[in-house]
DNA sequence: ATTCTCACA
DNA sequence: TGTGAGCA
């Protein structure tokens, strides 16, 4: 019997084939033939699968599944840079379509590996780094807000390219730290559109809509264009 | 009961 | 990729 924390082929294919349904034992152990695993073994030689092969399989299944990447492309990105998989441009499929029902209640946390597709503990996390925030109920169950599906799919999406709850972290405090500001600008461009004294009207509350979204877009791309700036200096860097 | 390797389609 | 034989 394995130790804790590990678990023997059939247990991992038990345990991932809610998601991936046509996993089998053999397909496992034809994805280590082929390099992308290397799970521990017994004595006996029986292969025992930590927590951090689990999750390197699952990735790898995601990345064939939802993104019809062939293995030998997998492979690369995953040994080039152990953890960030980044560097990937197609957007997530959107596996979301709520409807209003499920996006305005409260939902048990319990429910949001069948829901969601992601373990209990990674809402937790979610949860700890301030990205999202739980209810308790009355019988002291922890809800997830129905608002919160999307964010959270998205968070899972990232999940598989090594970017989990602790590095989500600086979004939440960038977030806030943004937010001050384009209230602040928000402030100034209601003064010099409708004088000192600002009404609340439909027709405000549209010119305020849309100036964020301006501002969230042109900020995006500044923020876009240092990012891969910096990015290509490091590889430039790399080559020499 | 389960997994292992290896040969093979 | 997947299956079946024969083992441990």
């Amino acid at each position: 019997m394995p130790d804790a924390g590990y678990l023997t082929i059939g247990k991992v294919v038990k345990r991932l084939q809610g998601q991936y349904p046509d996993l089998s034992i053999s397909k496992v152990r034809y994805l280590e033939d082929e390099g992308l695993l290397n799970p521990s073994r017994t004595p006996s030689g029986y292969r025992l699968y930590s927590q951090k092969d689990v999750h390197r399989l699952e990735t790898i299944l995601y990345l064939q599944k939802n993104r019809f990447m062939p293995l030998s492309v997998i492979k690369q990105q995953l040994d080039g840079g152990e953890g960030h998989v980044s560097l990937v441009q197609t957007p997530c499929p959107n596996v979301g379509e709520d409807d209003e029902e499920v996006l305005q209640k409260f939902h048990p946390i319990d429910r949001m590996p069948e829901l969601l597709g992601v373990p209990v503990s990674f809402v937790r996390q979610l949860s700890e780094a301030g990205v999202i925030q739980l209810r308790e109920s009355p019988h002291g169950r922890s809800l997830v807000d129905g608002k919160d599906f999307q964010l959270i799919r998205t968070c899972g999406e990232l999940r598989h390219f090594g970017i989990g709850p602790k590095n989500l972290r600086q979004y939440v405090t960038a977030a806030n730290r943004e937010s001050a500001m384009f209230e602040q600008a928000l402030v100034v461009f209601a003064k010099k559109g409708g004088g000192v004294e600002m009404e609340r009207t439909e027709e405000n509350r549209q010119q305020f809509g849309q100036a964020l979204s301006e501002m969230l877009a042109l900020t995006g791309q500044v923020r876009d264009t240092l990012i891969r700036r910096q990015i290509s200096k490091t590889f430039s860097e790399m080559e020499e």
